[in-house]
DNA sequence: TCATATCTTTGACCCAGATCAATCGCGCGA
DNA sequence: TCGCGCGATTGATCTGGGTCAAAGATATGA
């Protein structure tokens, strides 16, 4: 459980698999160079503590490869998702000196990490940072929201077909594949973590997980690997409006 | 409820109240000129609809005084709370067409607003806008992760101490009393409202508010005015961590 | 191969909060 | 002053999902 310092410590910027979705999405070969100076990469296992909540934080950083999630606890145990990260997706605060959520990698993962008070500096300094650094925490916070009216008022089988829909469609933008038609996709999280996102409990997550799969809403291939026959369908159990009007 | 123009359209924005926590925090007096030129005030009664869900948005802007709910409604009428508006807060997503939730004044409100497209434009030349906007946004973020364990993870009693909390904390804040001792102000939510806010029905919220009351860890004034005569009594009943650290 | 550990499923029962329904009380306009 | 309407309270009953408990899958490693 120690963490690794990765051996290859300067990989191209201009190659990496998340150069156009990451924060660094918009700077130019210029500013990528001084982003170049301060950044490092590490490796975590799966399982592995990224951050605890409440540490001291020298860094902020990208998800380049893996997933990981953000929860909060309760000091009698209970615990709540309250993010999951993505490849791309940014850690950390940006004029905060102490972590507010645990972070834990699901999988084995790989972050591109700044250091943080240099990152800082040129936010001031490169727009381009802060801008793009703005626009995923608008996305963020969308998804939060959306995020609330789940937690808030669905059912646990919507929860469970809302959570499905979520990942079903981050993976087929990921993945290029049309949008309708059948999907399907390997579940990243275990039914406890299922549970921690959708304030559950991991039992109910099961019940409902067989109940969509009797019904022949998803079918499963082992007790991780998901195919959506239908995601109109899988929309409707999820209480979504099914026409997902475009906002531009 | 027709929207009125506000006679006085240009205040000056050195004397405005939420001059400093709004989105116009960072700006000097050039930027406030350009910044004066864009912007008009608009006032909406209590009960008004300022934004409705799905419409074209025209122009992003701060709420100067009074409040409003940005809520989430489901087609069977399933409603959701996701955001309180204070005055300083600022409404509307630069970069996006289409406002993504209905936002409704509760009290009779005054908004300054900004037309959008130069605003845009404002927040490429101008990063005091854009770093300033982010660290709101931030807050934003922070702000819906907390609740998504309240809404995922609380008892009843301890949503409707939090928002109490929550409330409190804000009142606190704002009119520069002592954090500790006792706090008292006017909810600015109807039950039903409240029970939006924190995923129940109006019915237990107000069997969980008399129950506070008669435990002591409230007093109420009529229905609306509250009096926290012990804030660490009401924190622990929220569930929260007691000695609520500091992150700066 | 078997033992152990982790994840998952399934069953029985219970309770917090939803639902349905009646009543209260205050402010406001006629 | 009365009557109306809206918000709030309170009671009775129901139920979705939690809790407790036992077993069933898979994987790992000795």
């Amino acid at each position: 459980m120690l963490l690794t310092e990765n051996p290859v410590s300067h990989h191209d910027c201009e190659a990496c698999p998340i150069r156009h979705r990451a924060v660094c999405a918009r700077c130019d070969s210029d500013e990528l160079e001084l982003l170049e100076e301060i950044k490092y990469y590490r490796s975590f296992e799966a399982g592995q503590h990224i951050i605890w909540s409440g540490d001291r934080m020298d860094f902020v950083g990208s998800v380049v490869s893996g997933i990981a999630t953000l929860t909060q606890t309760m000091e009698d145990g209970r615990t709540q998702m309250v993010g999951l990260l993505l490849p791309s997706d940014f850690v950390g605060r940006p004029g905060r000196n102490g972590a507010a959520y645990d972070v834990v990698a699901t999988t084995d993962l790989v972050m591109c990490c700044f250091r943080k008070k240099p990152f800082e500096q040129m936010m001031e300094t490169t727009p381009h940072i802060a801008q793009r650094l703005l626009q995923m925490t608008l996305d963020e916070l969308d998804a939060a929201r959306e995020w609330m009216l789940v937690l808030g008022r669905k059912t646990a089988r919507e929860k469970i077909a809302s959570l499905l829909a979520i990942i079903a469609r981050r993976n087929a933008t990921l993945h290029m594949s049309n949008a309708s038609g059948e999907l399907s996709f390997d579940l990243p999280l275990t039914r406890e973590a299922m549970a921690d996102y959708l304030g559950l409990t991991l039992e109910t997550v099961s019940r409902q997980v067989s109940a969509l799969k009797k019904d022949g809403v998803i079918v499963l291939e082992g007790k991780r690997h998901v195919i959506i026959p239908d995601l109109e369908r899988l929309l409707e159990e999820a209480g979504d409006d099914s026409d997902g009007g475009v906002l531009g």
